[in-house]
DNA sequence: ATATCTACTTTGACTAATCAAAATTATGTC
DNA sequence: GACATAATTTTGATTAGTCAAAGTAGATAT
């Protein structure tokens, strides 16, 4: 049985696996996900590989076996089917899901979590817009990408929040940046490193690109 | 913080602090509630008085503190909670859900309780029938007591079913002996060490005395 | 009152997970 | 190519929680 302090290192190495595409993750990335230092990073490395969850290739990084990436992949189901409960069943607010799912993913057993799959209608996006792997651990991911990749009078939709800010989720809520809203991009300035939308509904909002960069949305055709 | 396994000493204290109605716990019973050898609960006793959550008396037992008795009934008002839940929303069966509640309860937040809670329609009973803690840790008891205590000819209300045995529980919600039946009680044989009931639609359920004593049930007028 | 038994405590050892700080190895610059 | 810098690994130490086995204290019995 793999110990919680197992399964947030294997699901945190999948998500930073799907995030910059390369299968190896090096120590620091490692260590910088899961605020510990590089030490116990690297000791933590050999005693995955040791129980089979990884291979770890000395100063390069780790990849999942398969596995681990199965566990991983069930870390990342949980964790968005729960956040998809505290907030469509018991109205949590937006901002302080995550917090409260990284627990619960830990202690919900495979049987609990089923049931409440069949409970919520078995969603296949949680309230981030971020897909819910399949019991079978598929994924699949729409082809969305950073607001800051789009032009000007493009609408698009948006799709999840990368970031898991507190401070930026609360923006991003009271703007109506979620998942699920519409968009159109009036203006990009790259010099001021700035663009500007507007709702359907004629709000617009003023976003640095840094910003932007966290927000994935995919083309929307009117 | 207290960690999980800190939680459940003092769980399980309370639980047997409630059960025998003395204030000290023996080391033999936490080691046998807990299931560790003794010297680790003794252990443990002692790093649970450092942390302030119980009295630790050598050779005698220890006892709650307020501080300790505050964390104990959170943790009871979160287990019964979560079985609430998982019995009447997503409808799990009744003799598994211990073991998961045992998982979750560690794992809930303050605020996420207090929104179940809300969602669950404040229930002040738990499938079993054994009383929710409020959130202030007031436990109100109705006195029940064990089927075996009842003599011939009455009529009984099932309270709680006392033991969490597996196959016990199965054959209790087989036989309908569970929280709100109405039972009459048709036969009470001190020597052969049985009793027997009848439902209110004439089902009839022969009962060792043994199991009787793991079913508390009030008088019921009808 | 002494022997025995049972419950409890102590001791020594182990694993998982962590940190700090020192040592090592790549990487990049001039 | 030598040297500085950054990333990684090693080493030594700590804490929580556990067990096995040896030691001790109280209670019980004869």
């Amino acid at each position: 049985m793999a110990s919680s302090t197992v399964e947030n290192y294997l699901k945190e190495i999948l998500v930073v696996t799907l995030e910059t595409e390369s299968s190896k993750v090096s120590m620091g990335q490692v260590s910088k996900v899961l605020r510990v230092t590089p030490g116990t990073a690297t000791a933590m490395a050999k005693s995955l590989e040791r129980d089979g969850w990884v291979s770890y290739y000395p100063r390069v990084g780790v990849s999942l076996t398969s596995k681990g990436k199965k566990l991983a992949m069930s870390m990342l189901r949980r964790h968005r089917l729960l956040e998809t409960f505290l907030v469509e069943t018991l109205g949590l607010d937006w901002s302080e899901i995550h917090a409260e799912a990284e627990e619960l993913e830990h202690a919900i057993s495979e049987k609990v979590l089923e049931k409440l799959d069949e409970f919520l209608g078995r969603p296949r996006f949680d309230p981030h817009g971020d897909p819910i792997p399949s019991k079978s651990g598929v994924i699949k991911r729409p082809a969305s990408k950073p607001l800051s990749e789009f032009t000007e009078n493009m609408s698009v939709r948006i799709e999840s929040i990368v970031d898991q800010d507190k401070k930026f989720l609360k923006f991003a809520r009271k703007t109506k940046l979620v998942p699920g809203q519409i968009f159109k991009i009036l203006r990009v300035e790259e010099c001021a490193d700035a663009m500007t939308l507007k709702t359907t509904k004629g709000q617009s909002i003023n976003l640095g690109l840094r910003s932007a960069e966290k927000v994935l949305a995919l083309p929307f055709e009117s």
